[in-house]
DNA sequence: TATGAATGAGCGTTCATTCAT
DNA sequence: TATGAATGAACGCTCATTCAT
């Protein structure tokens, strides 16, 4: 007869949240966007449509909701390299390897990320925090190779950047046409290590 | 009054056919693919909806000529510089600066173009052509480097090609707010005579 | 902790429903019966959903018991007013001035009145209990002239409820712009004199 | 082979607007605008929602079409009436007169437009123009007491047009219980003939 | 060749109502 | 008594596509 308590409901409201979640980020990540629709949401996380509005406002609140937490997973595995590592140097290493690894271990839905970064259309709707987020991120990677003690470090390190972005995307659209353990190793065997000889010298 | 030629027809029918696919381009590169229809197409190259479904049986259909025309283009592109060009790595330096300058000319469009690149959705239909001629494309980049004489062409061609895409894409991404000339920079003073360095030596 | 008495319930039941007919009242009127919502009165009344079933069967059900409430409202004013005074020519003044005070102190709430009588859809499901204490007001209407000695009551009743409603309908209309002030006079001072005249004569 | 004329399709399209806006009066009028739905009206004009939405571009303007369009015929017959008599007086009886008959022919509809005149929600959103018509109309029936000679005219104006407004109103309300024919006979024979004398002494 | 009226499936969204607790 | 998660039917609206002329 009692209601259920306020952390009964609040353990039902996340379940069903992620769940939520979970569905449409499978969903736009095999299908797109705008080729996903609420219907297919709910009945992929076994829900109504109605509860889906409950939690989210709209359907582009919840690919908000989704990008938000991908961004927040990225800066807490940031955070826990840079507890991990103390010296500069190491700590793009990791960077690096950690990128490869986070983007082959879930490629449609960095195929999403990537998509949706172009497509003006679906990205103005979403708030200016993503767009200061991104900012952020630069700007401690450039604060990087700074501290790693490279002349020119904000040149450097968009280069290096860029870099990394071409090899991943190429890899995204060649999938298995494309030599991604060799690129790989050109990155780390030649590229940092042309860099780390420039700093010694 | 009189009857018109078959080559007076096949005149006005070029001529809508490239009205139509101009004015559809205009619109999904500015406000996306699935964003723009059939309806806002067909205004804007003043043309019934019934006559550009008389030379497109879809809207999947006319994004797609779009894109081979855009192809042949490049193309056409690429052949030109060749002809004119016969040193191979003058040559990249051409293909390098001409790229810098197609996407800062038209920007919208190679957003749009981009964005497709990595829409399972809208990419799925399209015809296997494409694929086949960005391959060629890829392995006669490749060619190109092992004409120069860089050892390891295939990879150096690879990172270069990642190189350039990540610049254009970081660039796309940050608009005003990318160090566009610095990278210019970084890529033809540094880059490329890196590259020429280890060639000759 | 104690277990609350009958008396408790019955209290605590009469202050959710009250509150509940306020908030709806209040959202009714501003922004009608079918724009506002049951979760929209729910959240004004600090009261859940479920509580609001509990204590009204339906939407409809709420509507009906606040309009109930207004007639008894009503009703109850004019017998005050008849207790107040005998002489039924000035009961009649006191009413017309009544009624001008009633509206004014409470537009949105008149405006809302008026909109439901002539809106069937809402209006058929309302039980036949509020067209009878309608009938009934009327009949006393027409008693009340007919003591005040008039000729030809009826057709006087209804003349002068017709000339009170249309005022009032005009100024609900035309807000700021009607001359209520203007109309109040000529009912007081013209119309209703000449009535007199025509009693004593 | 040779496509539709402009006529033609000019014809076709004044049908099927008539159509669409007839069956939408029909089922405001008796269900309600709130109550009414696209689908409805769609099937009862036997037609497609989606031709519905090439003709009208929302609900509301659907609505405010058929509003637009009934004061129009209101002010042409105003025209006509005018055009017949020339005296004022004459005239002042002729508008009664055919708003009694306006009424009675077309009950469903004026209960429609009264309810919506207190509808505060569906109102705000039909253009200024409406309420410009209004204020014009309202100047036009001062101006013709005016005319007539009768002193404080606007006064006299609005007393007058409450009167009608609240006899249709009840008469709207309480159907074949109000006693129509009798009000008529007031206010042609009792209230007119008053106003009358007031003149011309 | 060319038109645009017409369709209908499906979209994103809302909301009165139910129910387990 | 009291909660709010959950439902699902229905809503207003869009749009790729068809077709008679």
């Amino acid at each position: 007869m009692a209601p259920k308590t306020k952390d009964q409901f609040e353990e039902i409201r996340q379940r069903s949240i992620a769940t939520i979640k979970e569905a449409a980020l499978e969903l736009f990540a095999h299908n797109g966007f705008h080729s996903t629709s609420i219907s297919q949401i709910a009945k992929e996380a076994k829900v109504s449509k109605g509860l889906l509005y409950n939690y989210f406002k709209s359907k582009d609140a919840l690919l908000e909701a989704i990008i938000v937490e991908a961004m927040d997973n990225g800066e807490h595995m940031m955070d826990e390299l840079r507890k991990q590592v103390e010296e500069p140097f190491q700590l793009l290493e990791l960077i690096t390897v950690g990128t490869f690894q986070m983007i082959e271990n879930n490629l449609h839905y960095w195929k999403l990320m990537t998509s949706l970064a172009f497509q003006t259309d679906v990205m103005e709707h979403l708030t200016a925090s993503i767009h200061a987020r991104k900012d952020k991120a630069i700007a401690e990677f450039i604060e990087l190779f700074s501290e790693i003690g490279i002349q020119d470090a904000k040149r450097e390190a968009f280069a290096y950047g860029a870099l990394l972005d071409g090899i991943l995307i190429q890899y995204m659209q060649l999938d298995d046409n494309y030599p991604l353990e060799e690129m790989k190793d050109f990155v780390m065997n030649r590229y940092l290590k042309d860099l780390k000889k420039r700093i010694t010298t």
